[in-house]
DNA sequence: CTCTTGTCGAACACTGGTGTACGAGTTAGC
DNA sequence: GCTAACTCGTACACCAGTGTTCGACAAGAG
């Protein structure tokens, strides 16, 4: 895909600096400025704009680069054998990923077209909407609501969950058991049993 | 509270004018300036400036002012009875008063003290939290998970809604289906069945 | 070693927003 | 119908951020 030739390594160490700065300035605060990246980067302002012509292009990428760390991460989880375990095992080591993202996120939704965004997610929605339509095969999660829905209501207890952190209202030990406990309940077909949360702890067979 | 003498018929028209233009500007766009509110409204942009002494306040009091009304709203809906139908009915008729509104929150949000937000929602609040306490002191509510914690999840999904709306994945009609339906699973004790929309939909005896 | 590629700081033009000042013109209240 | 309250437009000072230009200087690649 790079039809330019190899940056020297020295730039090459510049836009990793960058991208990283850029990644943790923006979690922190979704309005950061270039000045402000580049300070935290220990590069010049120029320099910045020498690797990414504008802050649009820099926010995209810092969202490119969290969004592809993320999802390697994320390769390692076992998603096989009863889908309410898989899925409780997934919202364990993805949870304060969003919660650590999400700032990020809000600076690429004000900057970046949407469907921009959506097309950097596809990766890691594709594994959870694939996990979602395993448990609806298998009758264990509801089939009444579209899958997108529940999608959007996992990640949005998610997002939830870290509100409630930074409101001191739970603790940051807690919160994946909260999300797991509800999001498992509103996956649970009608006229099925919600699942208890130690039924879940069980290790495999 | 007003120490100030009652102001001019006219200018007490001028600020219903501004405070509406705000509240429907700012529902748009979080970040719409001054001018632009004070155009909408049909007025000076120095005029606001002398009814607000800045943009802060003026968000303030917009977001005041759509509380309020909300609050006032939903006076009409009956919590009494089973505590889901209650909450199905509470749904319905509040979920797009989020919808409306949380573009305007969002304003608030990056120029209001997190405190002085909190207070403002202290009413609506306090109306779902009772209610919730209720539904868990009969049992059809699950006591395993703060009530603040419910009650983030079910602002949580109402917000998911709205999303999904604007994305054309959900029809505006069937949003206040799938909240209710995700809601009350996400609230129902452990090893409860989940409750079918068609049970809650049955008229008061 | 040399030459290309990067880096740096300072300076500049531009944009878009905020809040204030002034002065002339309207409008409500009594 | 007089007066105080209110409105309006224009203009101003100010600030913070963006993106560009320039020239001097360092550092990697061959």
């Amino acid at each position: 895909m790079p039809q330019t030739q190899p940056k020297r390594a020295d730039a090459q160490r510049s836009i990793a600096a960058i991208l990283e700065a850029a990644t943790e300035s923006l979690s922190r605060n979704p309005d950061a400025s270039v000045s402000e990246i580049a300070k935290a980067a220990g590069v010049g302002r120029v320099t910045l704009y020498g690797h990414f012509p504008n802050r649009a292009d820099l926010v995209d990428a810092a969202l490119a680069h969290a969004i592809e760390n993320g999802h390697a991460a994320l390769d390692a989880v076992d998603l096989s054998g009863d889908p309410r375990q898989a899925l409780a095992r997934l919202i364990d080591s993805s949870w304060h990923l969003v919660d650590r993202f999400r700032s990020l996120l809000q600076a690429a939704q004000s900057v970046l077209p949407p469907g921009r965004i959506r097309a950097l997610h596809a990766g890691p929605a594709e594994r959870v909407q694939g996990l979602i339509e395993r448990g609806q095969a298998e009758g264990v999660f509801r089939s009444d609501l579209p899958v997108s829905w529940l999608v959007g209501s996992m990640h949005s207890v998610m997002h939830s969950a870290a509100d409630e952190i930074n409101a001191g209202r739970v603790a940051t030990g807690e919160a994946a058991d909260f999300i797991t406990a509800t999001v498992l309940a509103a996956f649970t077909p009608p006229g099925r049993p919600v699942p208890a949360l130690t039924e879940l702890r069980q290790s495999q067979p």
